[in-house]
DNA sequence: AACGTTCTTGACGTTGACGTCAACGTAAAG
DNA sequence: CTTTACGTTGACGTCAACGTCAAGAACGTT
């Protein structure tokens, strides 16, 4: 639709549903850069498959990524999200474990509600603010 | 305006409606240092009084501050948050500049709705992972 | 007058999140 | 085979948002 076949096309398309991405289709789908992909990567937020020295990524990883660029647009710190997406997939077999994890949930569950609240805060001046500009511009004529 | 009524340390307590506080008085009751303070006066984001050298602040001040925060909670940059809370406090005398606060409080009104999207989705996202966390509880007993 | 507290202005250090080369490998295209 | 395009690893630069001294001023207390 958008872009041609390009010349780096995925190496082995046999298999059904594993289609593979190159770092570039990545950055670009995402509207991030190579750079930032691979800043990630080093903050242990993504690890992509090497085929030799060059990495390749799977759907799994592309949701990792949607899920740190979520985090980034709530203005959470990498290391943050780092934790919080680790825990996703963090081993949940003893029950110590597990409620560590839930622990953890609660936690963020409560960092979460204070962000919405202060969001519905400033949603709500923001309306009362916009209510008396168009006051005035009422006035004005 | 200046009624010579306080000394330089915790002022006269009587004064109903004026009273001030000093640097490390908001400091402390915002739960930010003194230097975060004076930083964010260098930013343009606060404009305390100043008595002889001495920073004093009004209720205006620590209004300012509290939206300043709340920004910050929500991960904006200081300079952005600046030209909001700016934003308030411009003048709105011709339409031409009414017309562009308007347009000013859509831009940001959009920005805070896609914040608010990012966060039912990684709350909704958390509840679920919650839910499946406590049915792994259940099964272990 | 000497002292301690609280305030002031620099000015440099630090951390997070990348940007920006540099120098090199590799694989398809001309 | 050379070019071209994309990939790789360092390593240093940058910008925001402060932290951290350093050195002095202003004022009440002793």
């Amino acid at each position: 639709m958008t872009t041609r076949t390009t010349a780096t096309t995925p190496p082995a398309p046999s298999d059904e549903g594993g289609r593979t991405w190159t770092i570039a289709e990545v950055a670009e789908e995402f509207g991030v850069t190579h750079r930032t992909v691979r800043h990630y990567e080093a903050l242990g937020l993504l690890s992509p498959e090497r085929r030799g020295t060059t990495r390749v990524y799977h759907r799994r990883d592309r949701t990792r990524l949607g899920l740190v660029l979520r985090g980034r647009r709530l203005g959470f710190p990498l290391e943050e999200i780092r934790t919080i997406i680790d825990l996703y997939d963090a081993p949940r077999g003893r029950r110590s474990q597990l409620e560590y994890v839930l622990a953890q949930i609660d936690a963020r569950r409560a960092d979460l509600e204070q962000r919405r609240a202060d969001l519905e805060a400033a949603l709500t001046e923001l309306d009362g603010f916009e209510r008396r500009c168009r006051e005035d511009l009422d006035r004005i004529g």
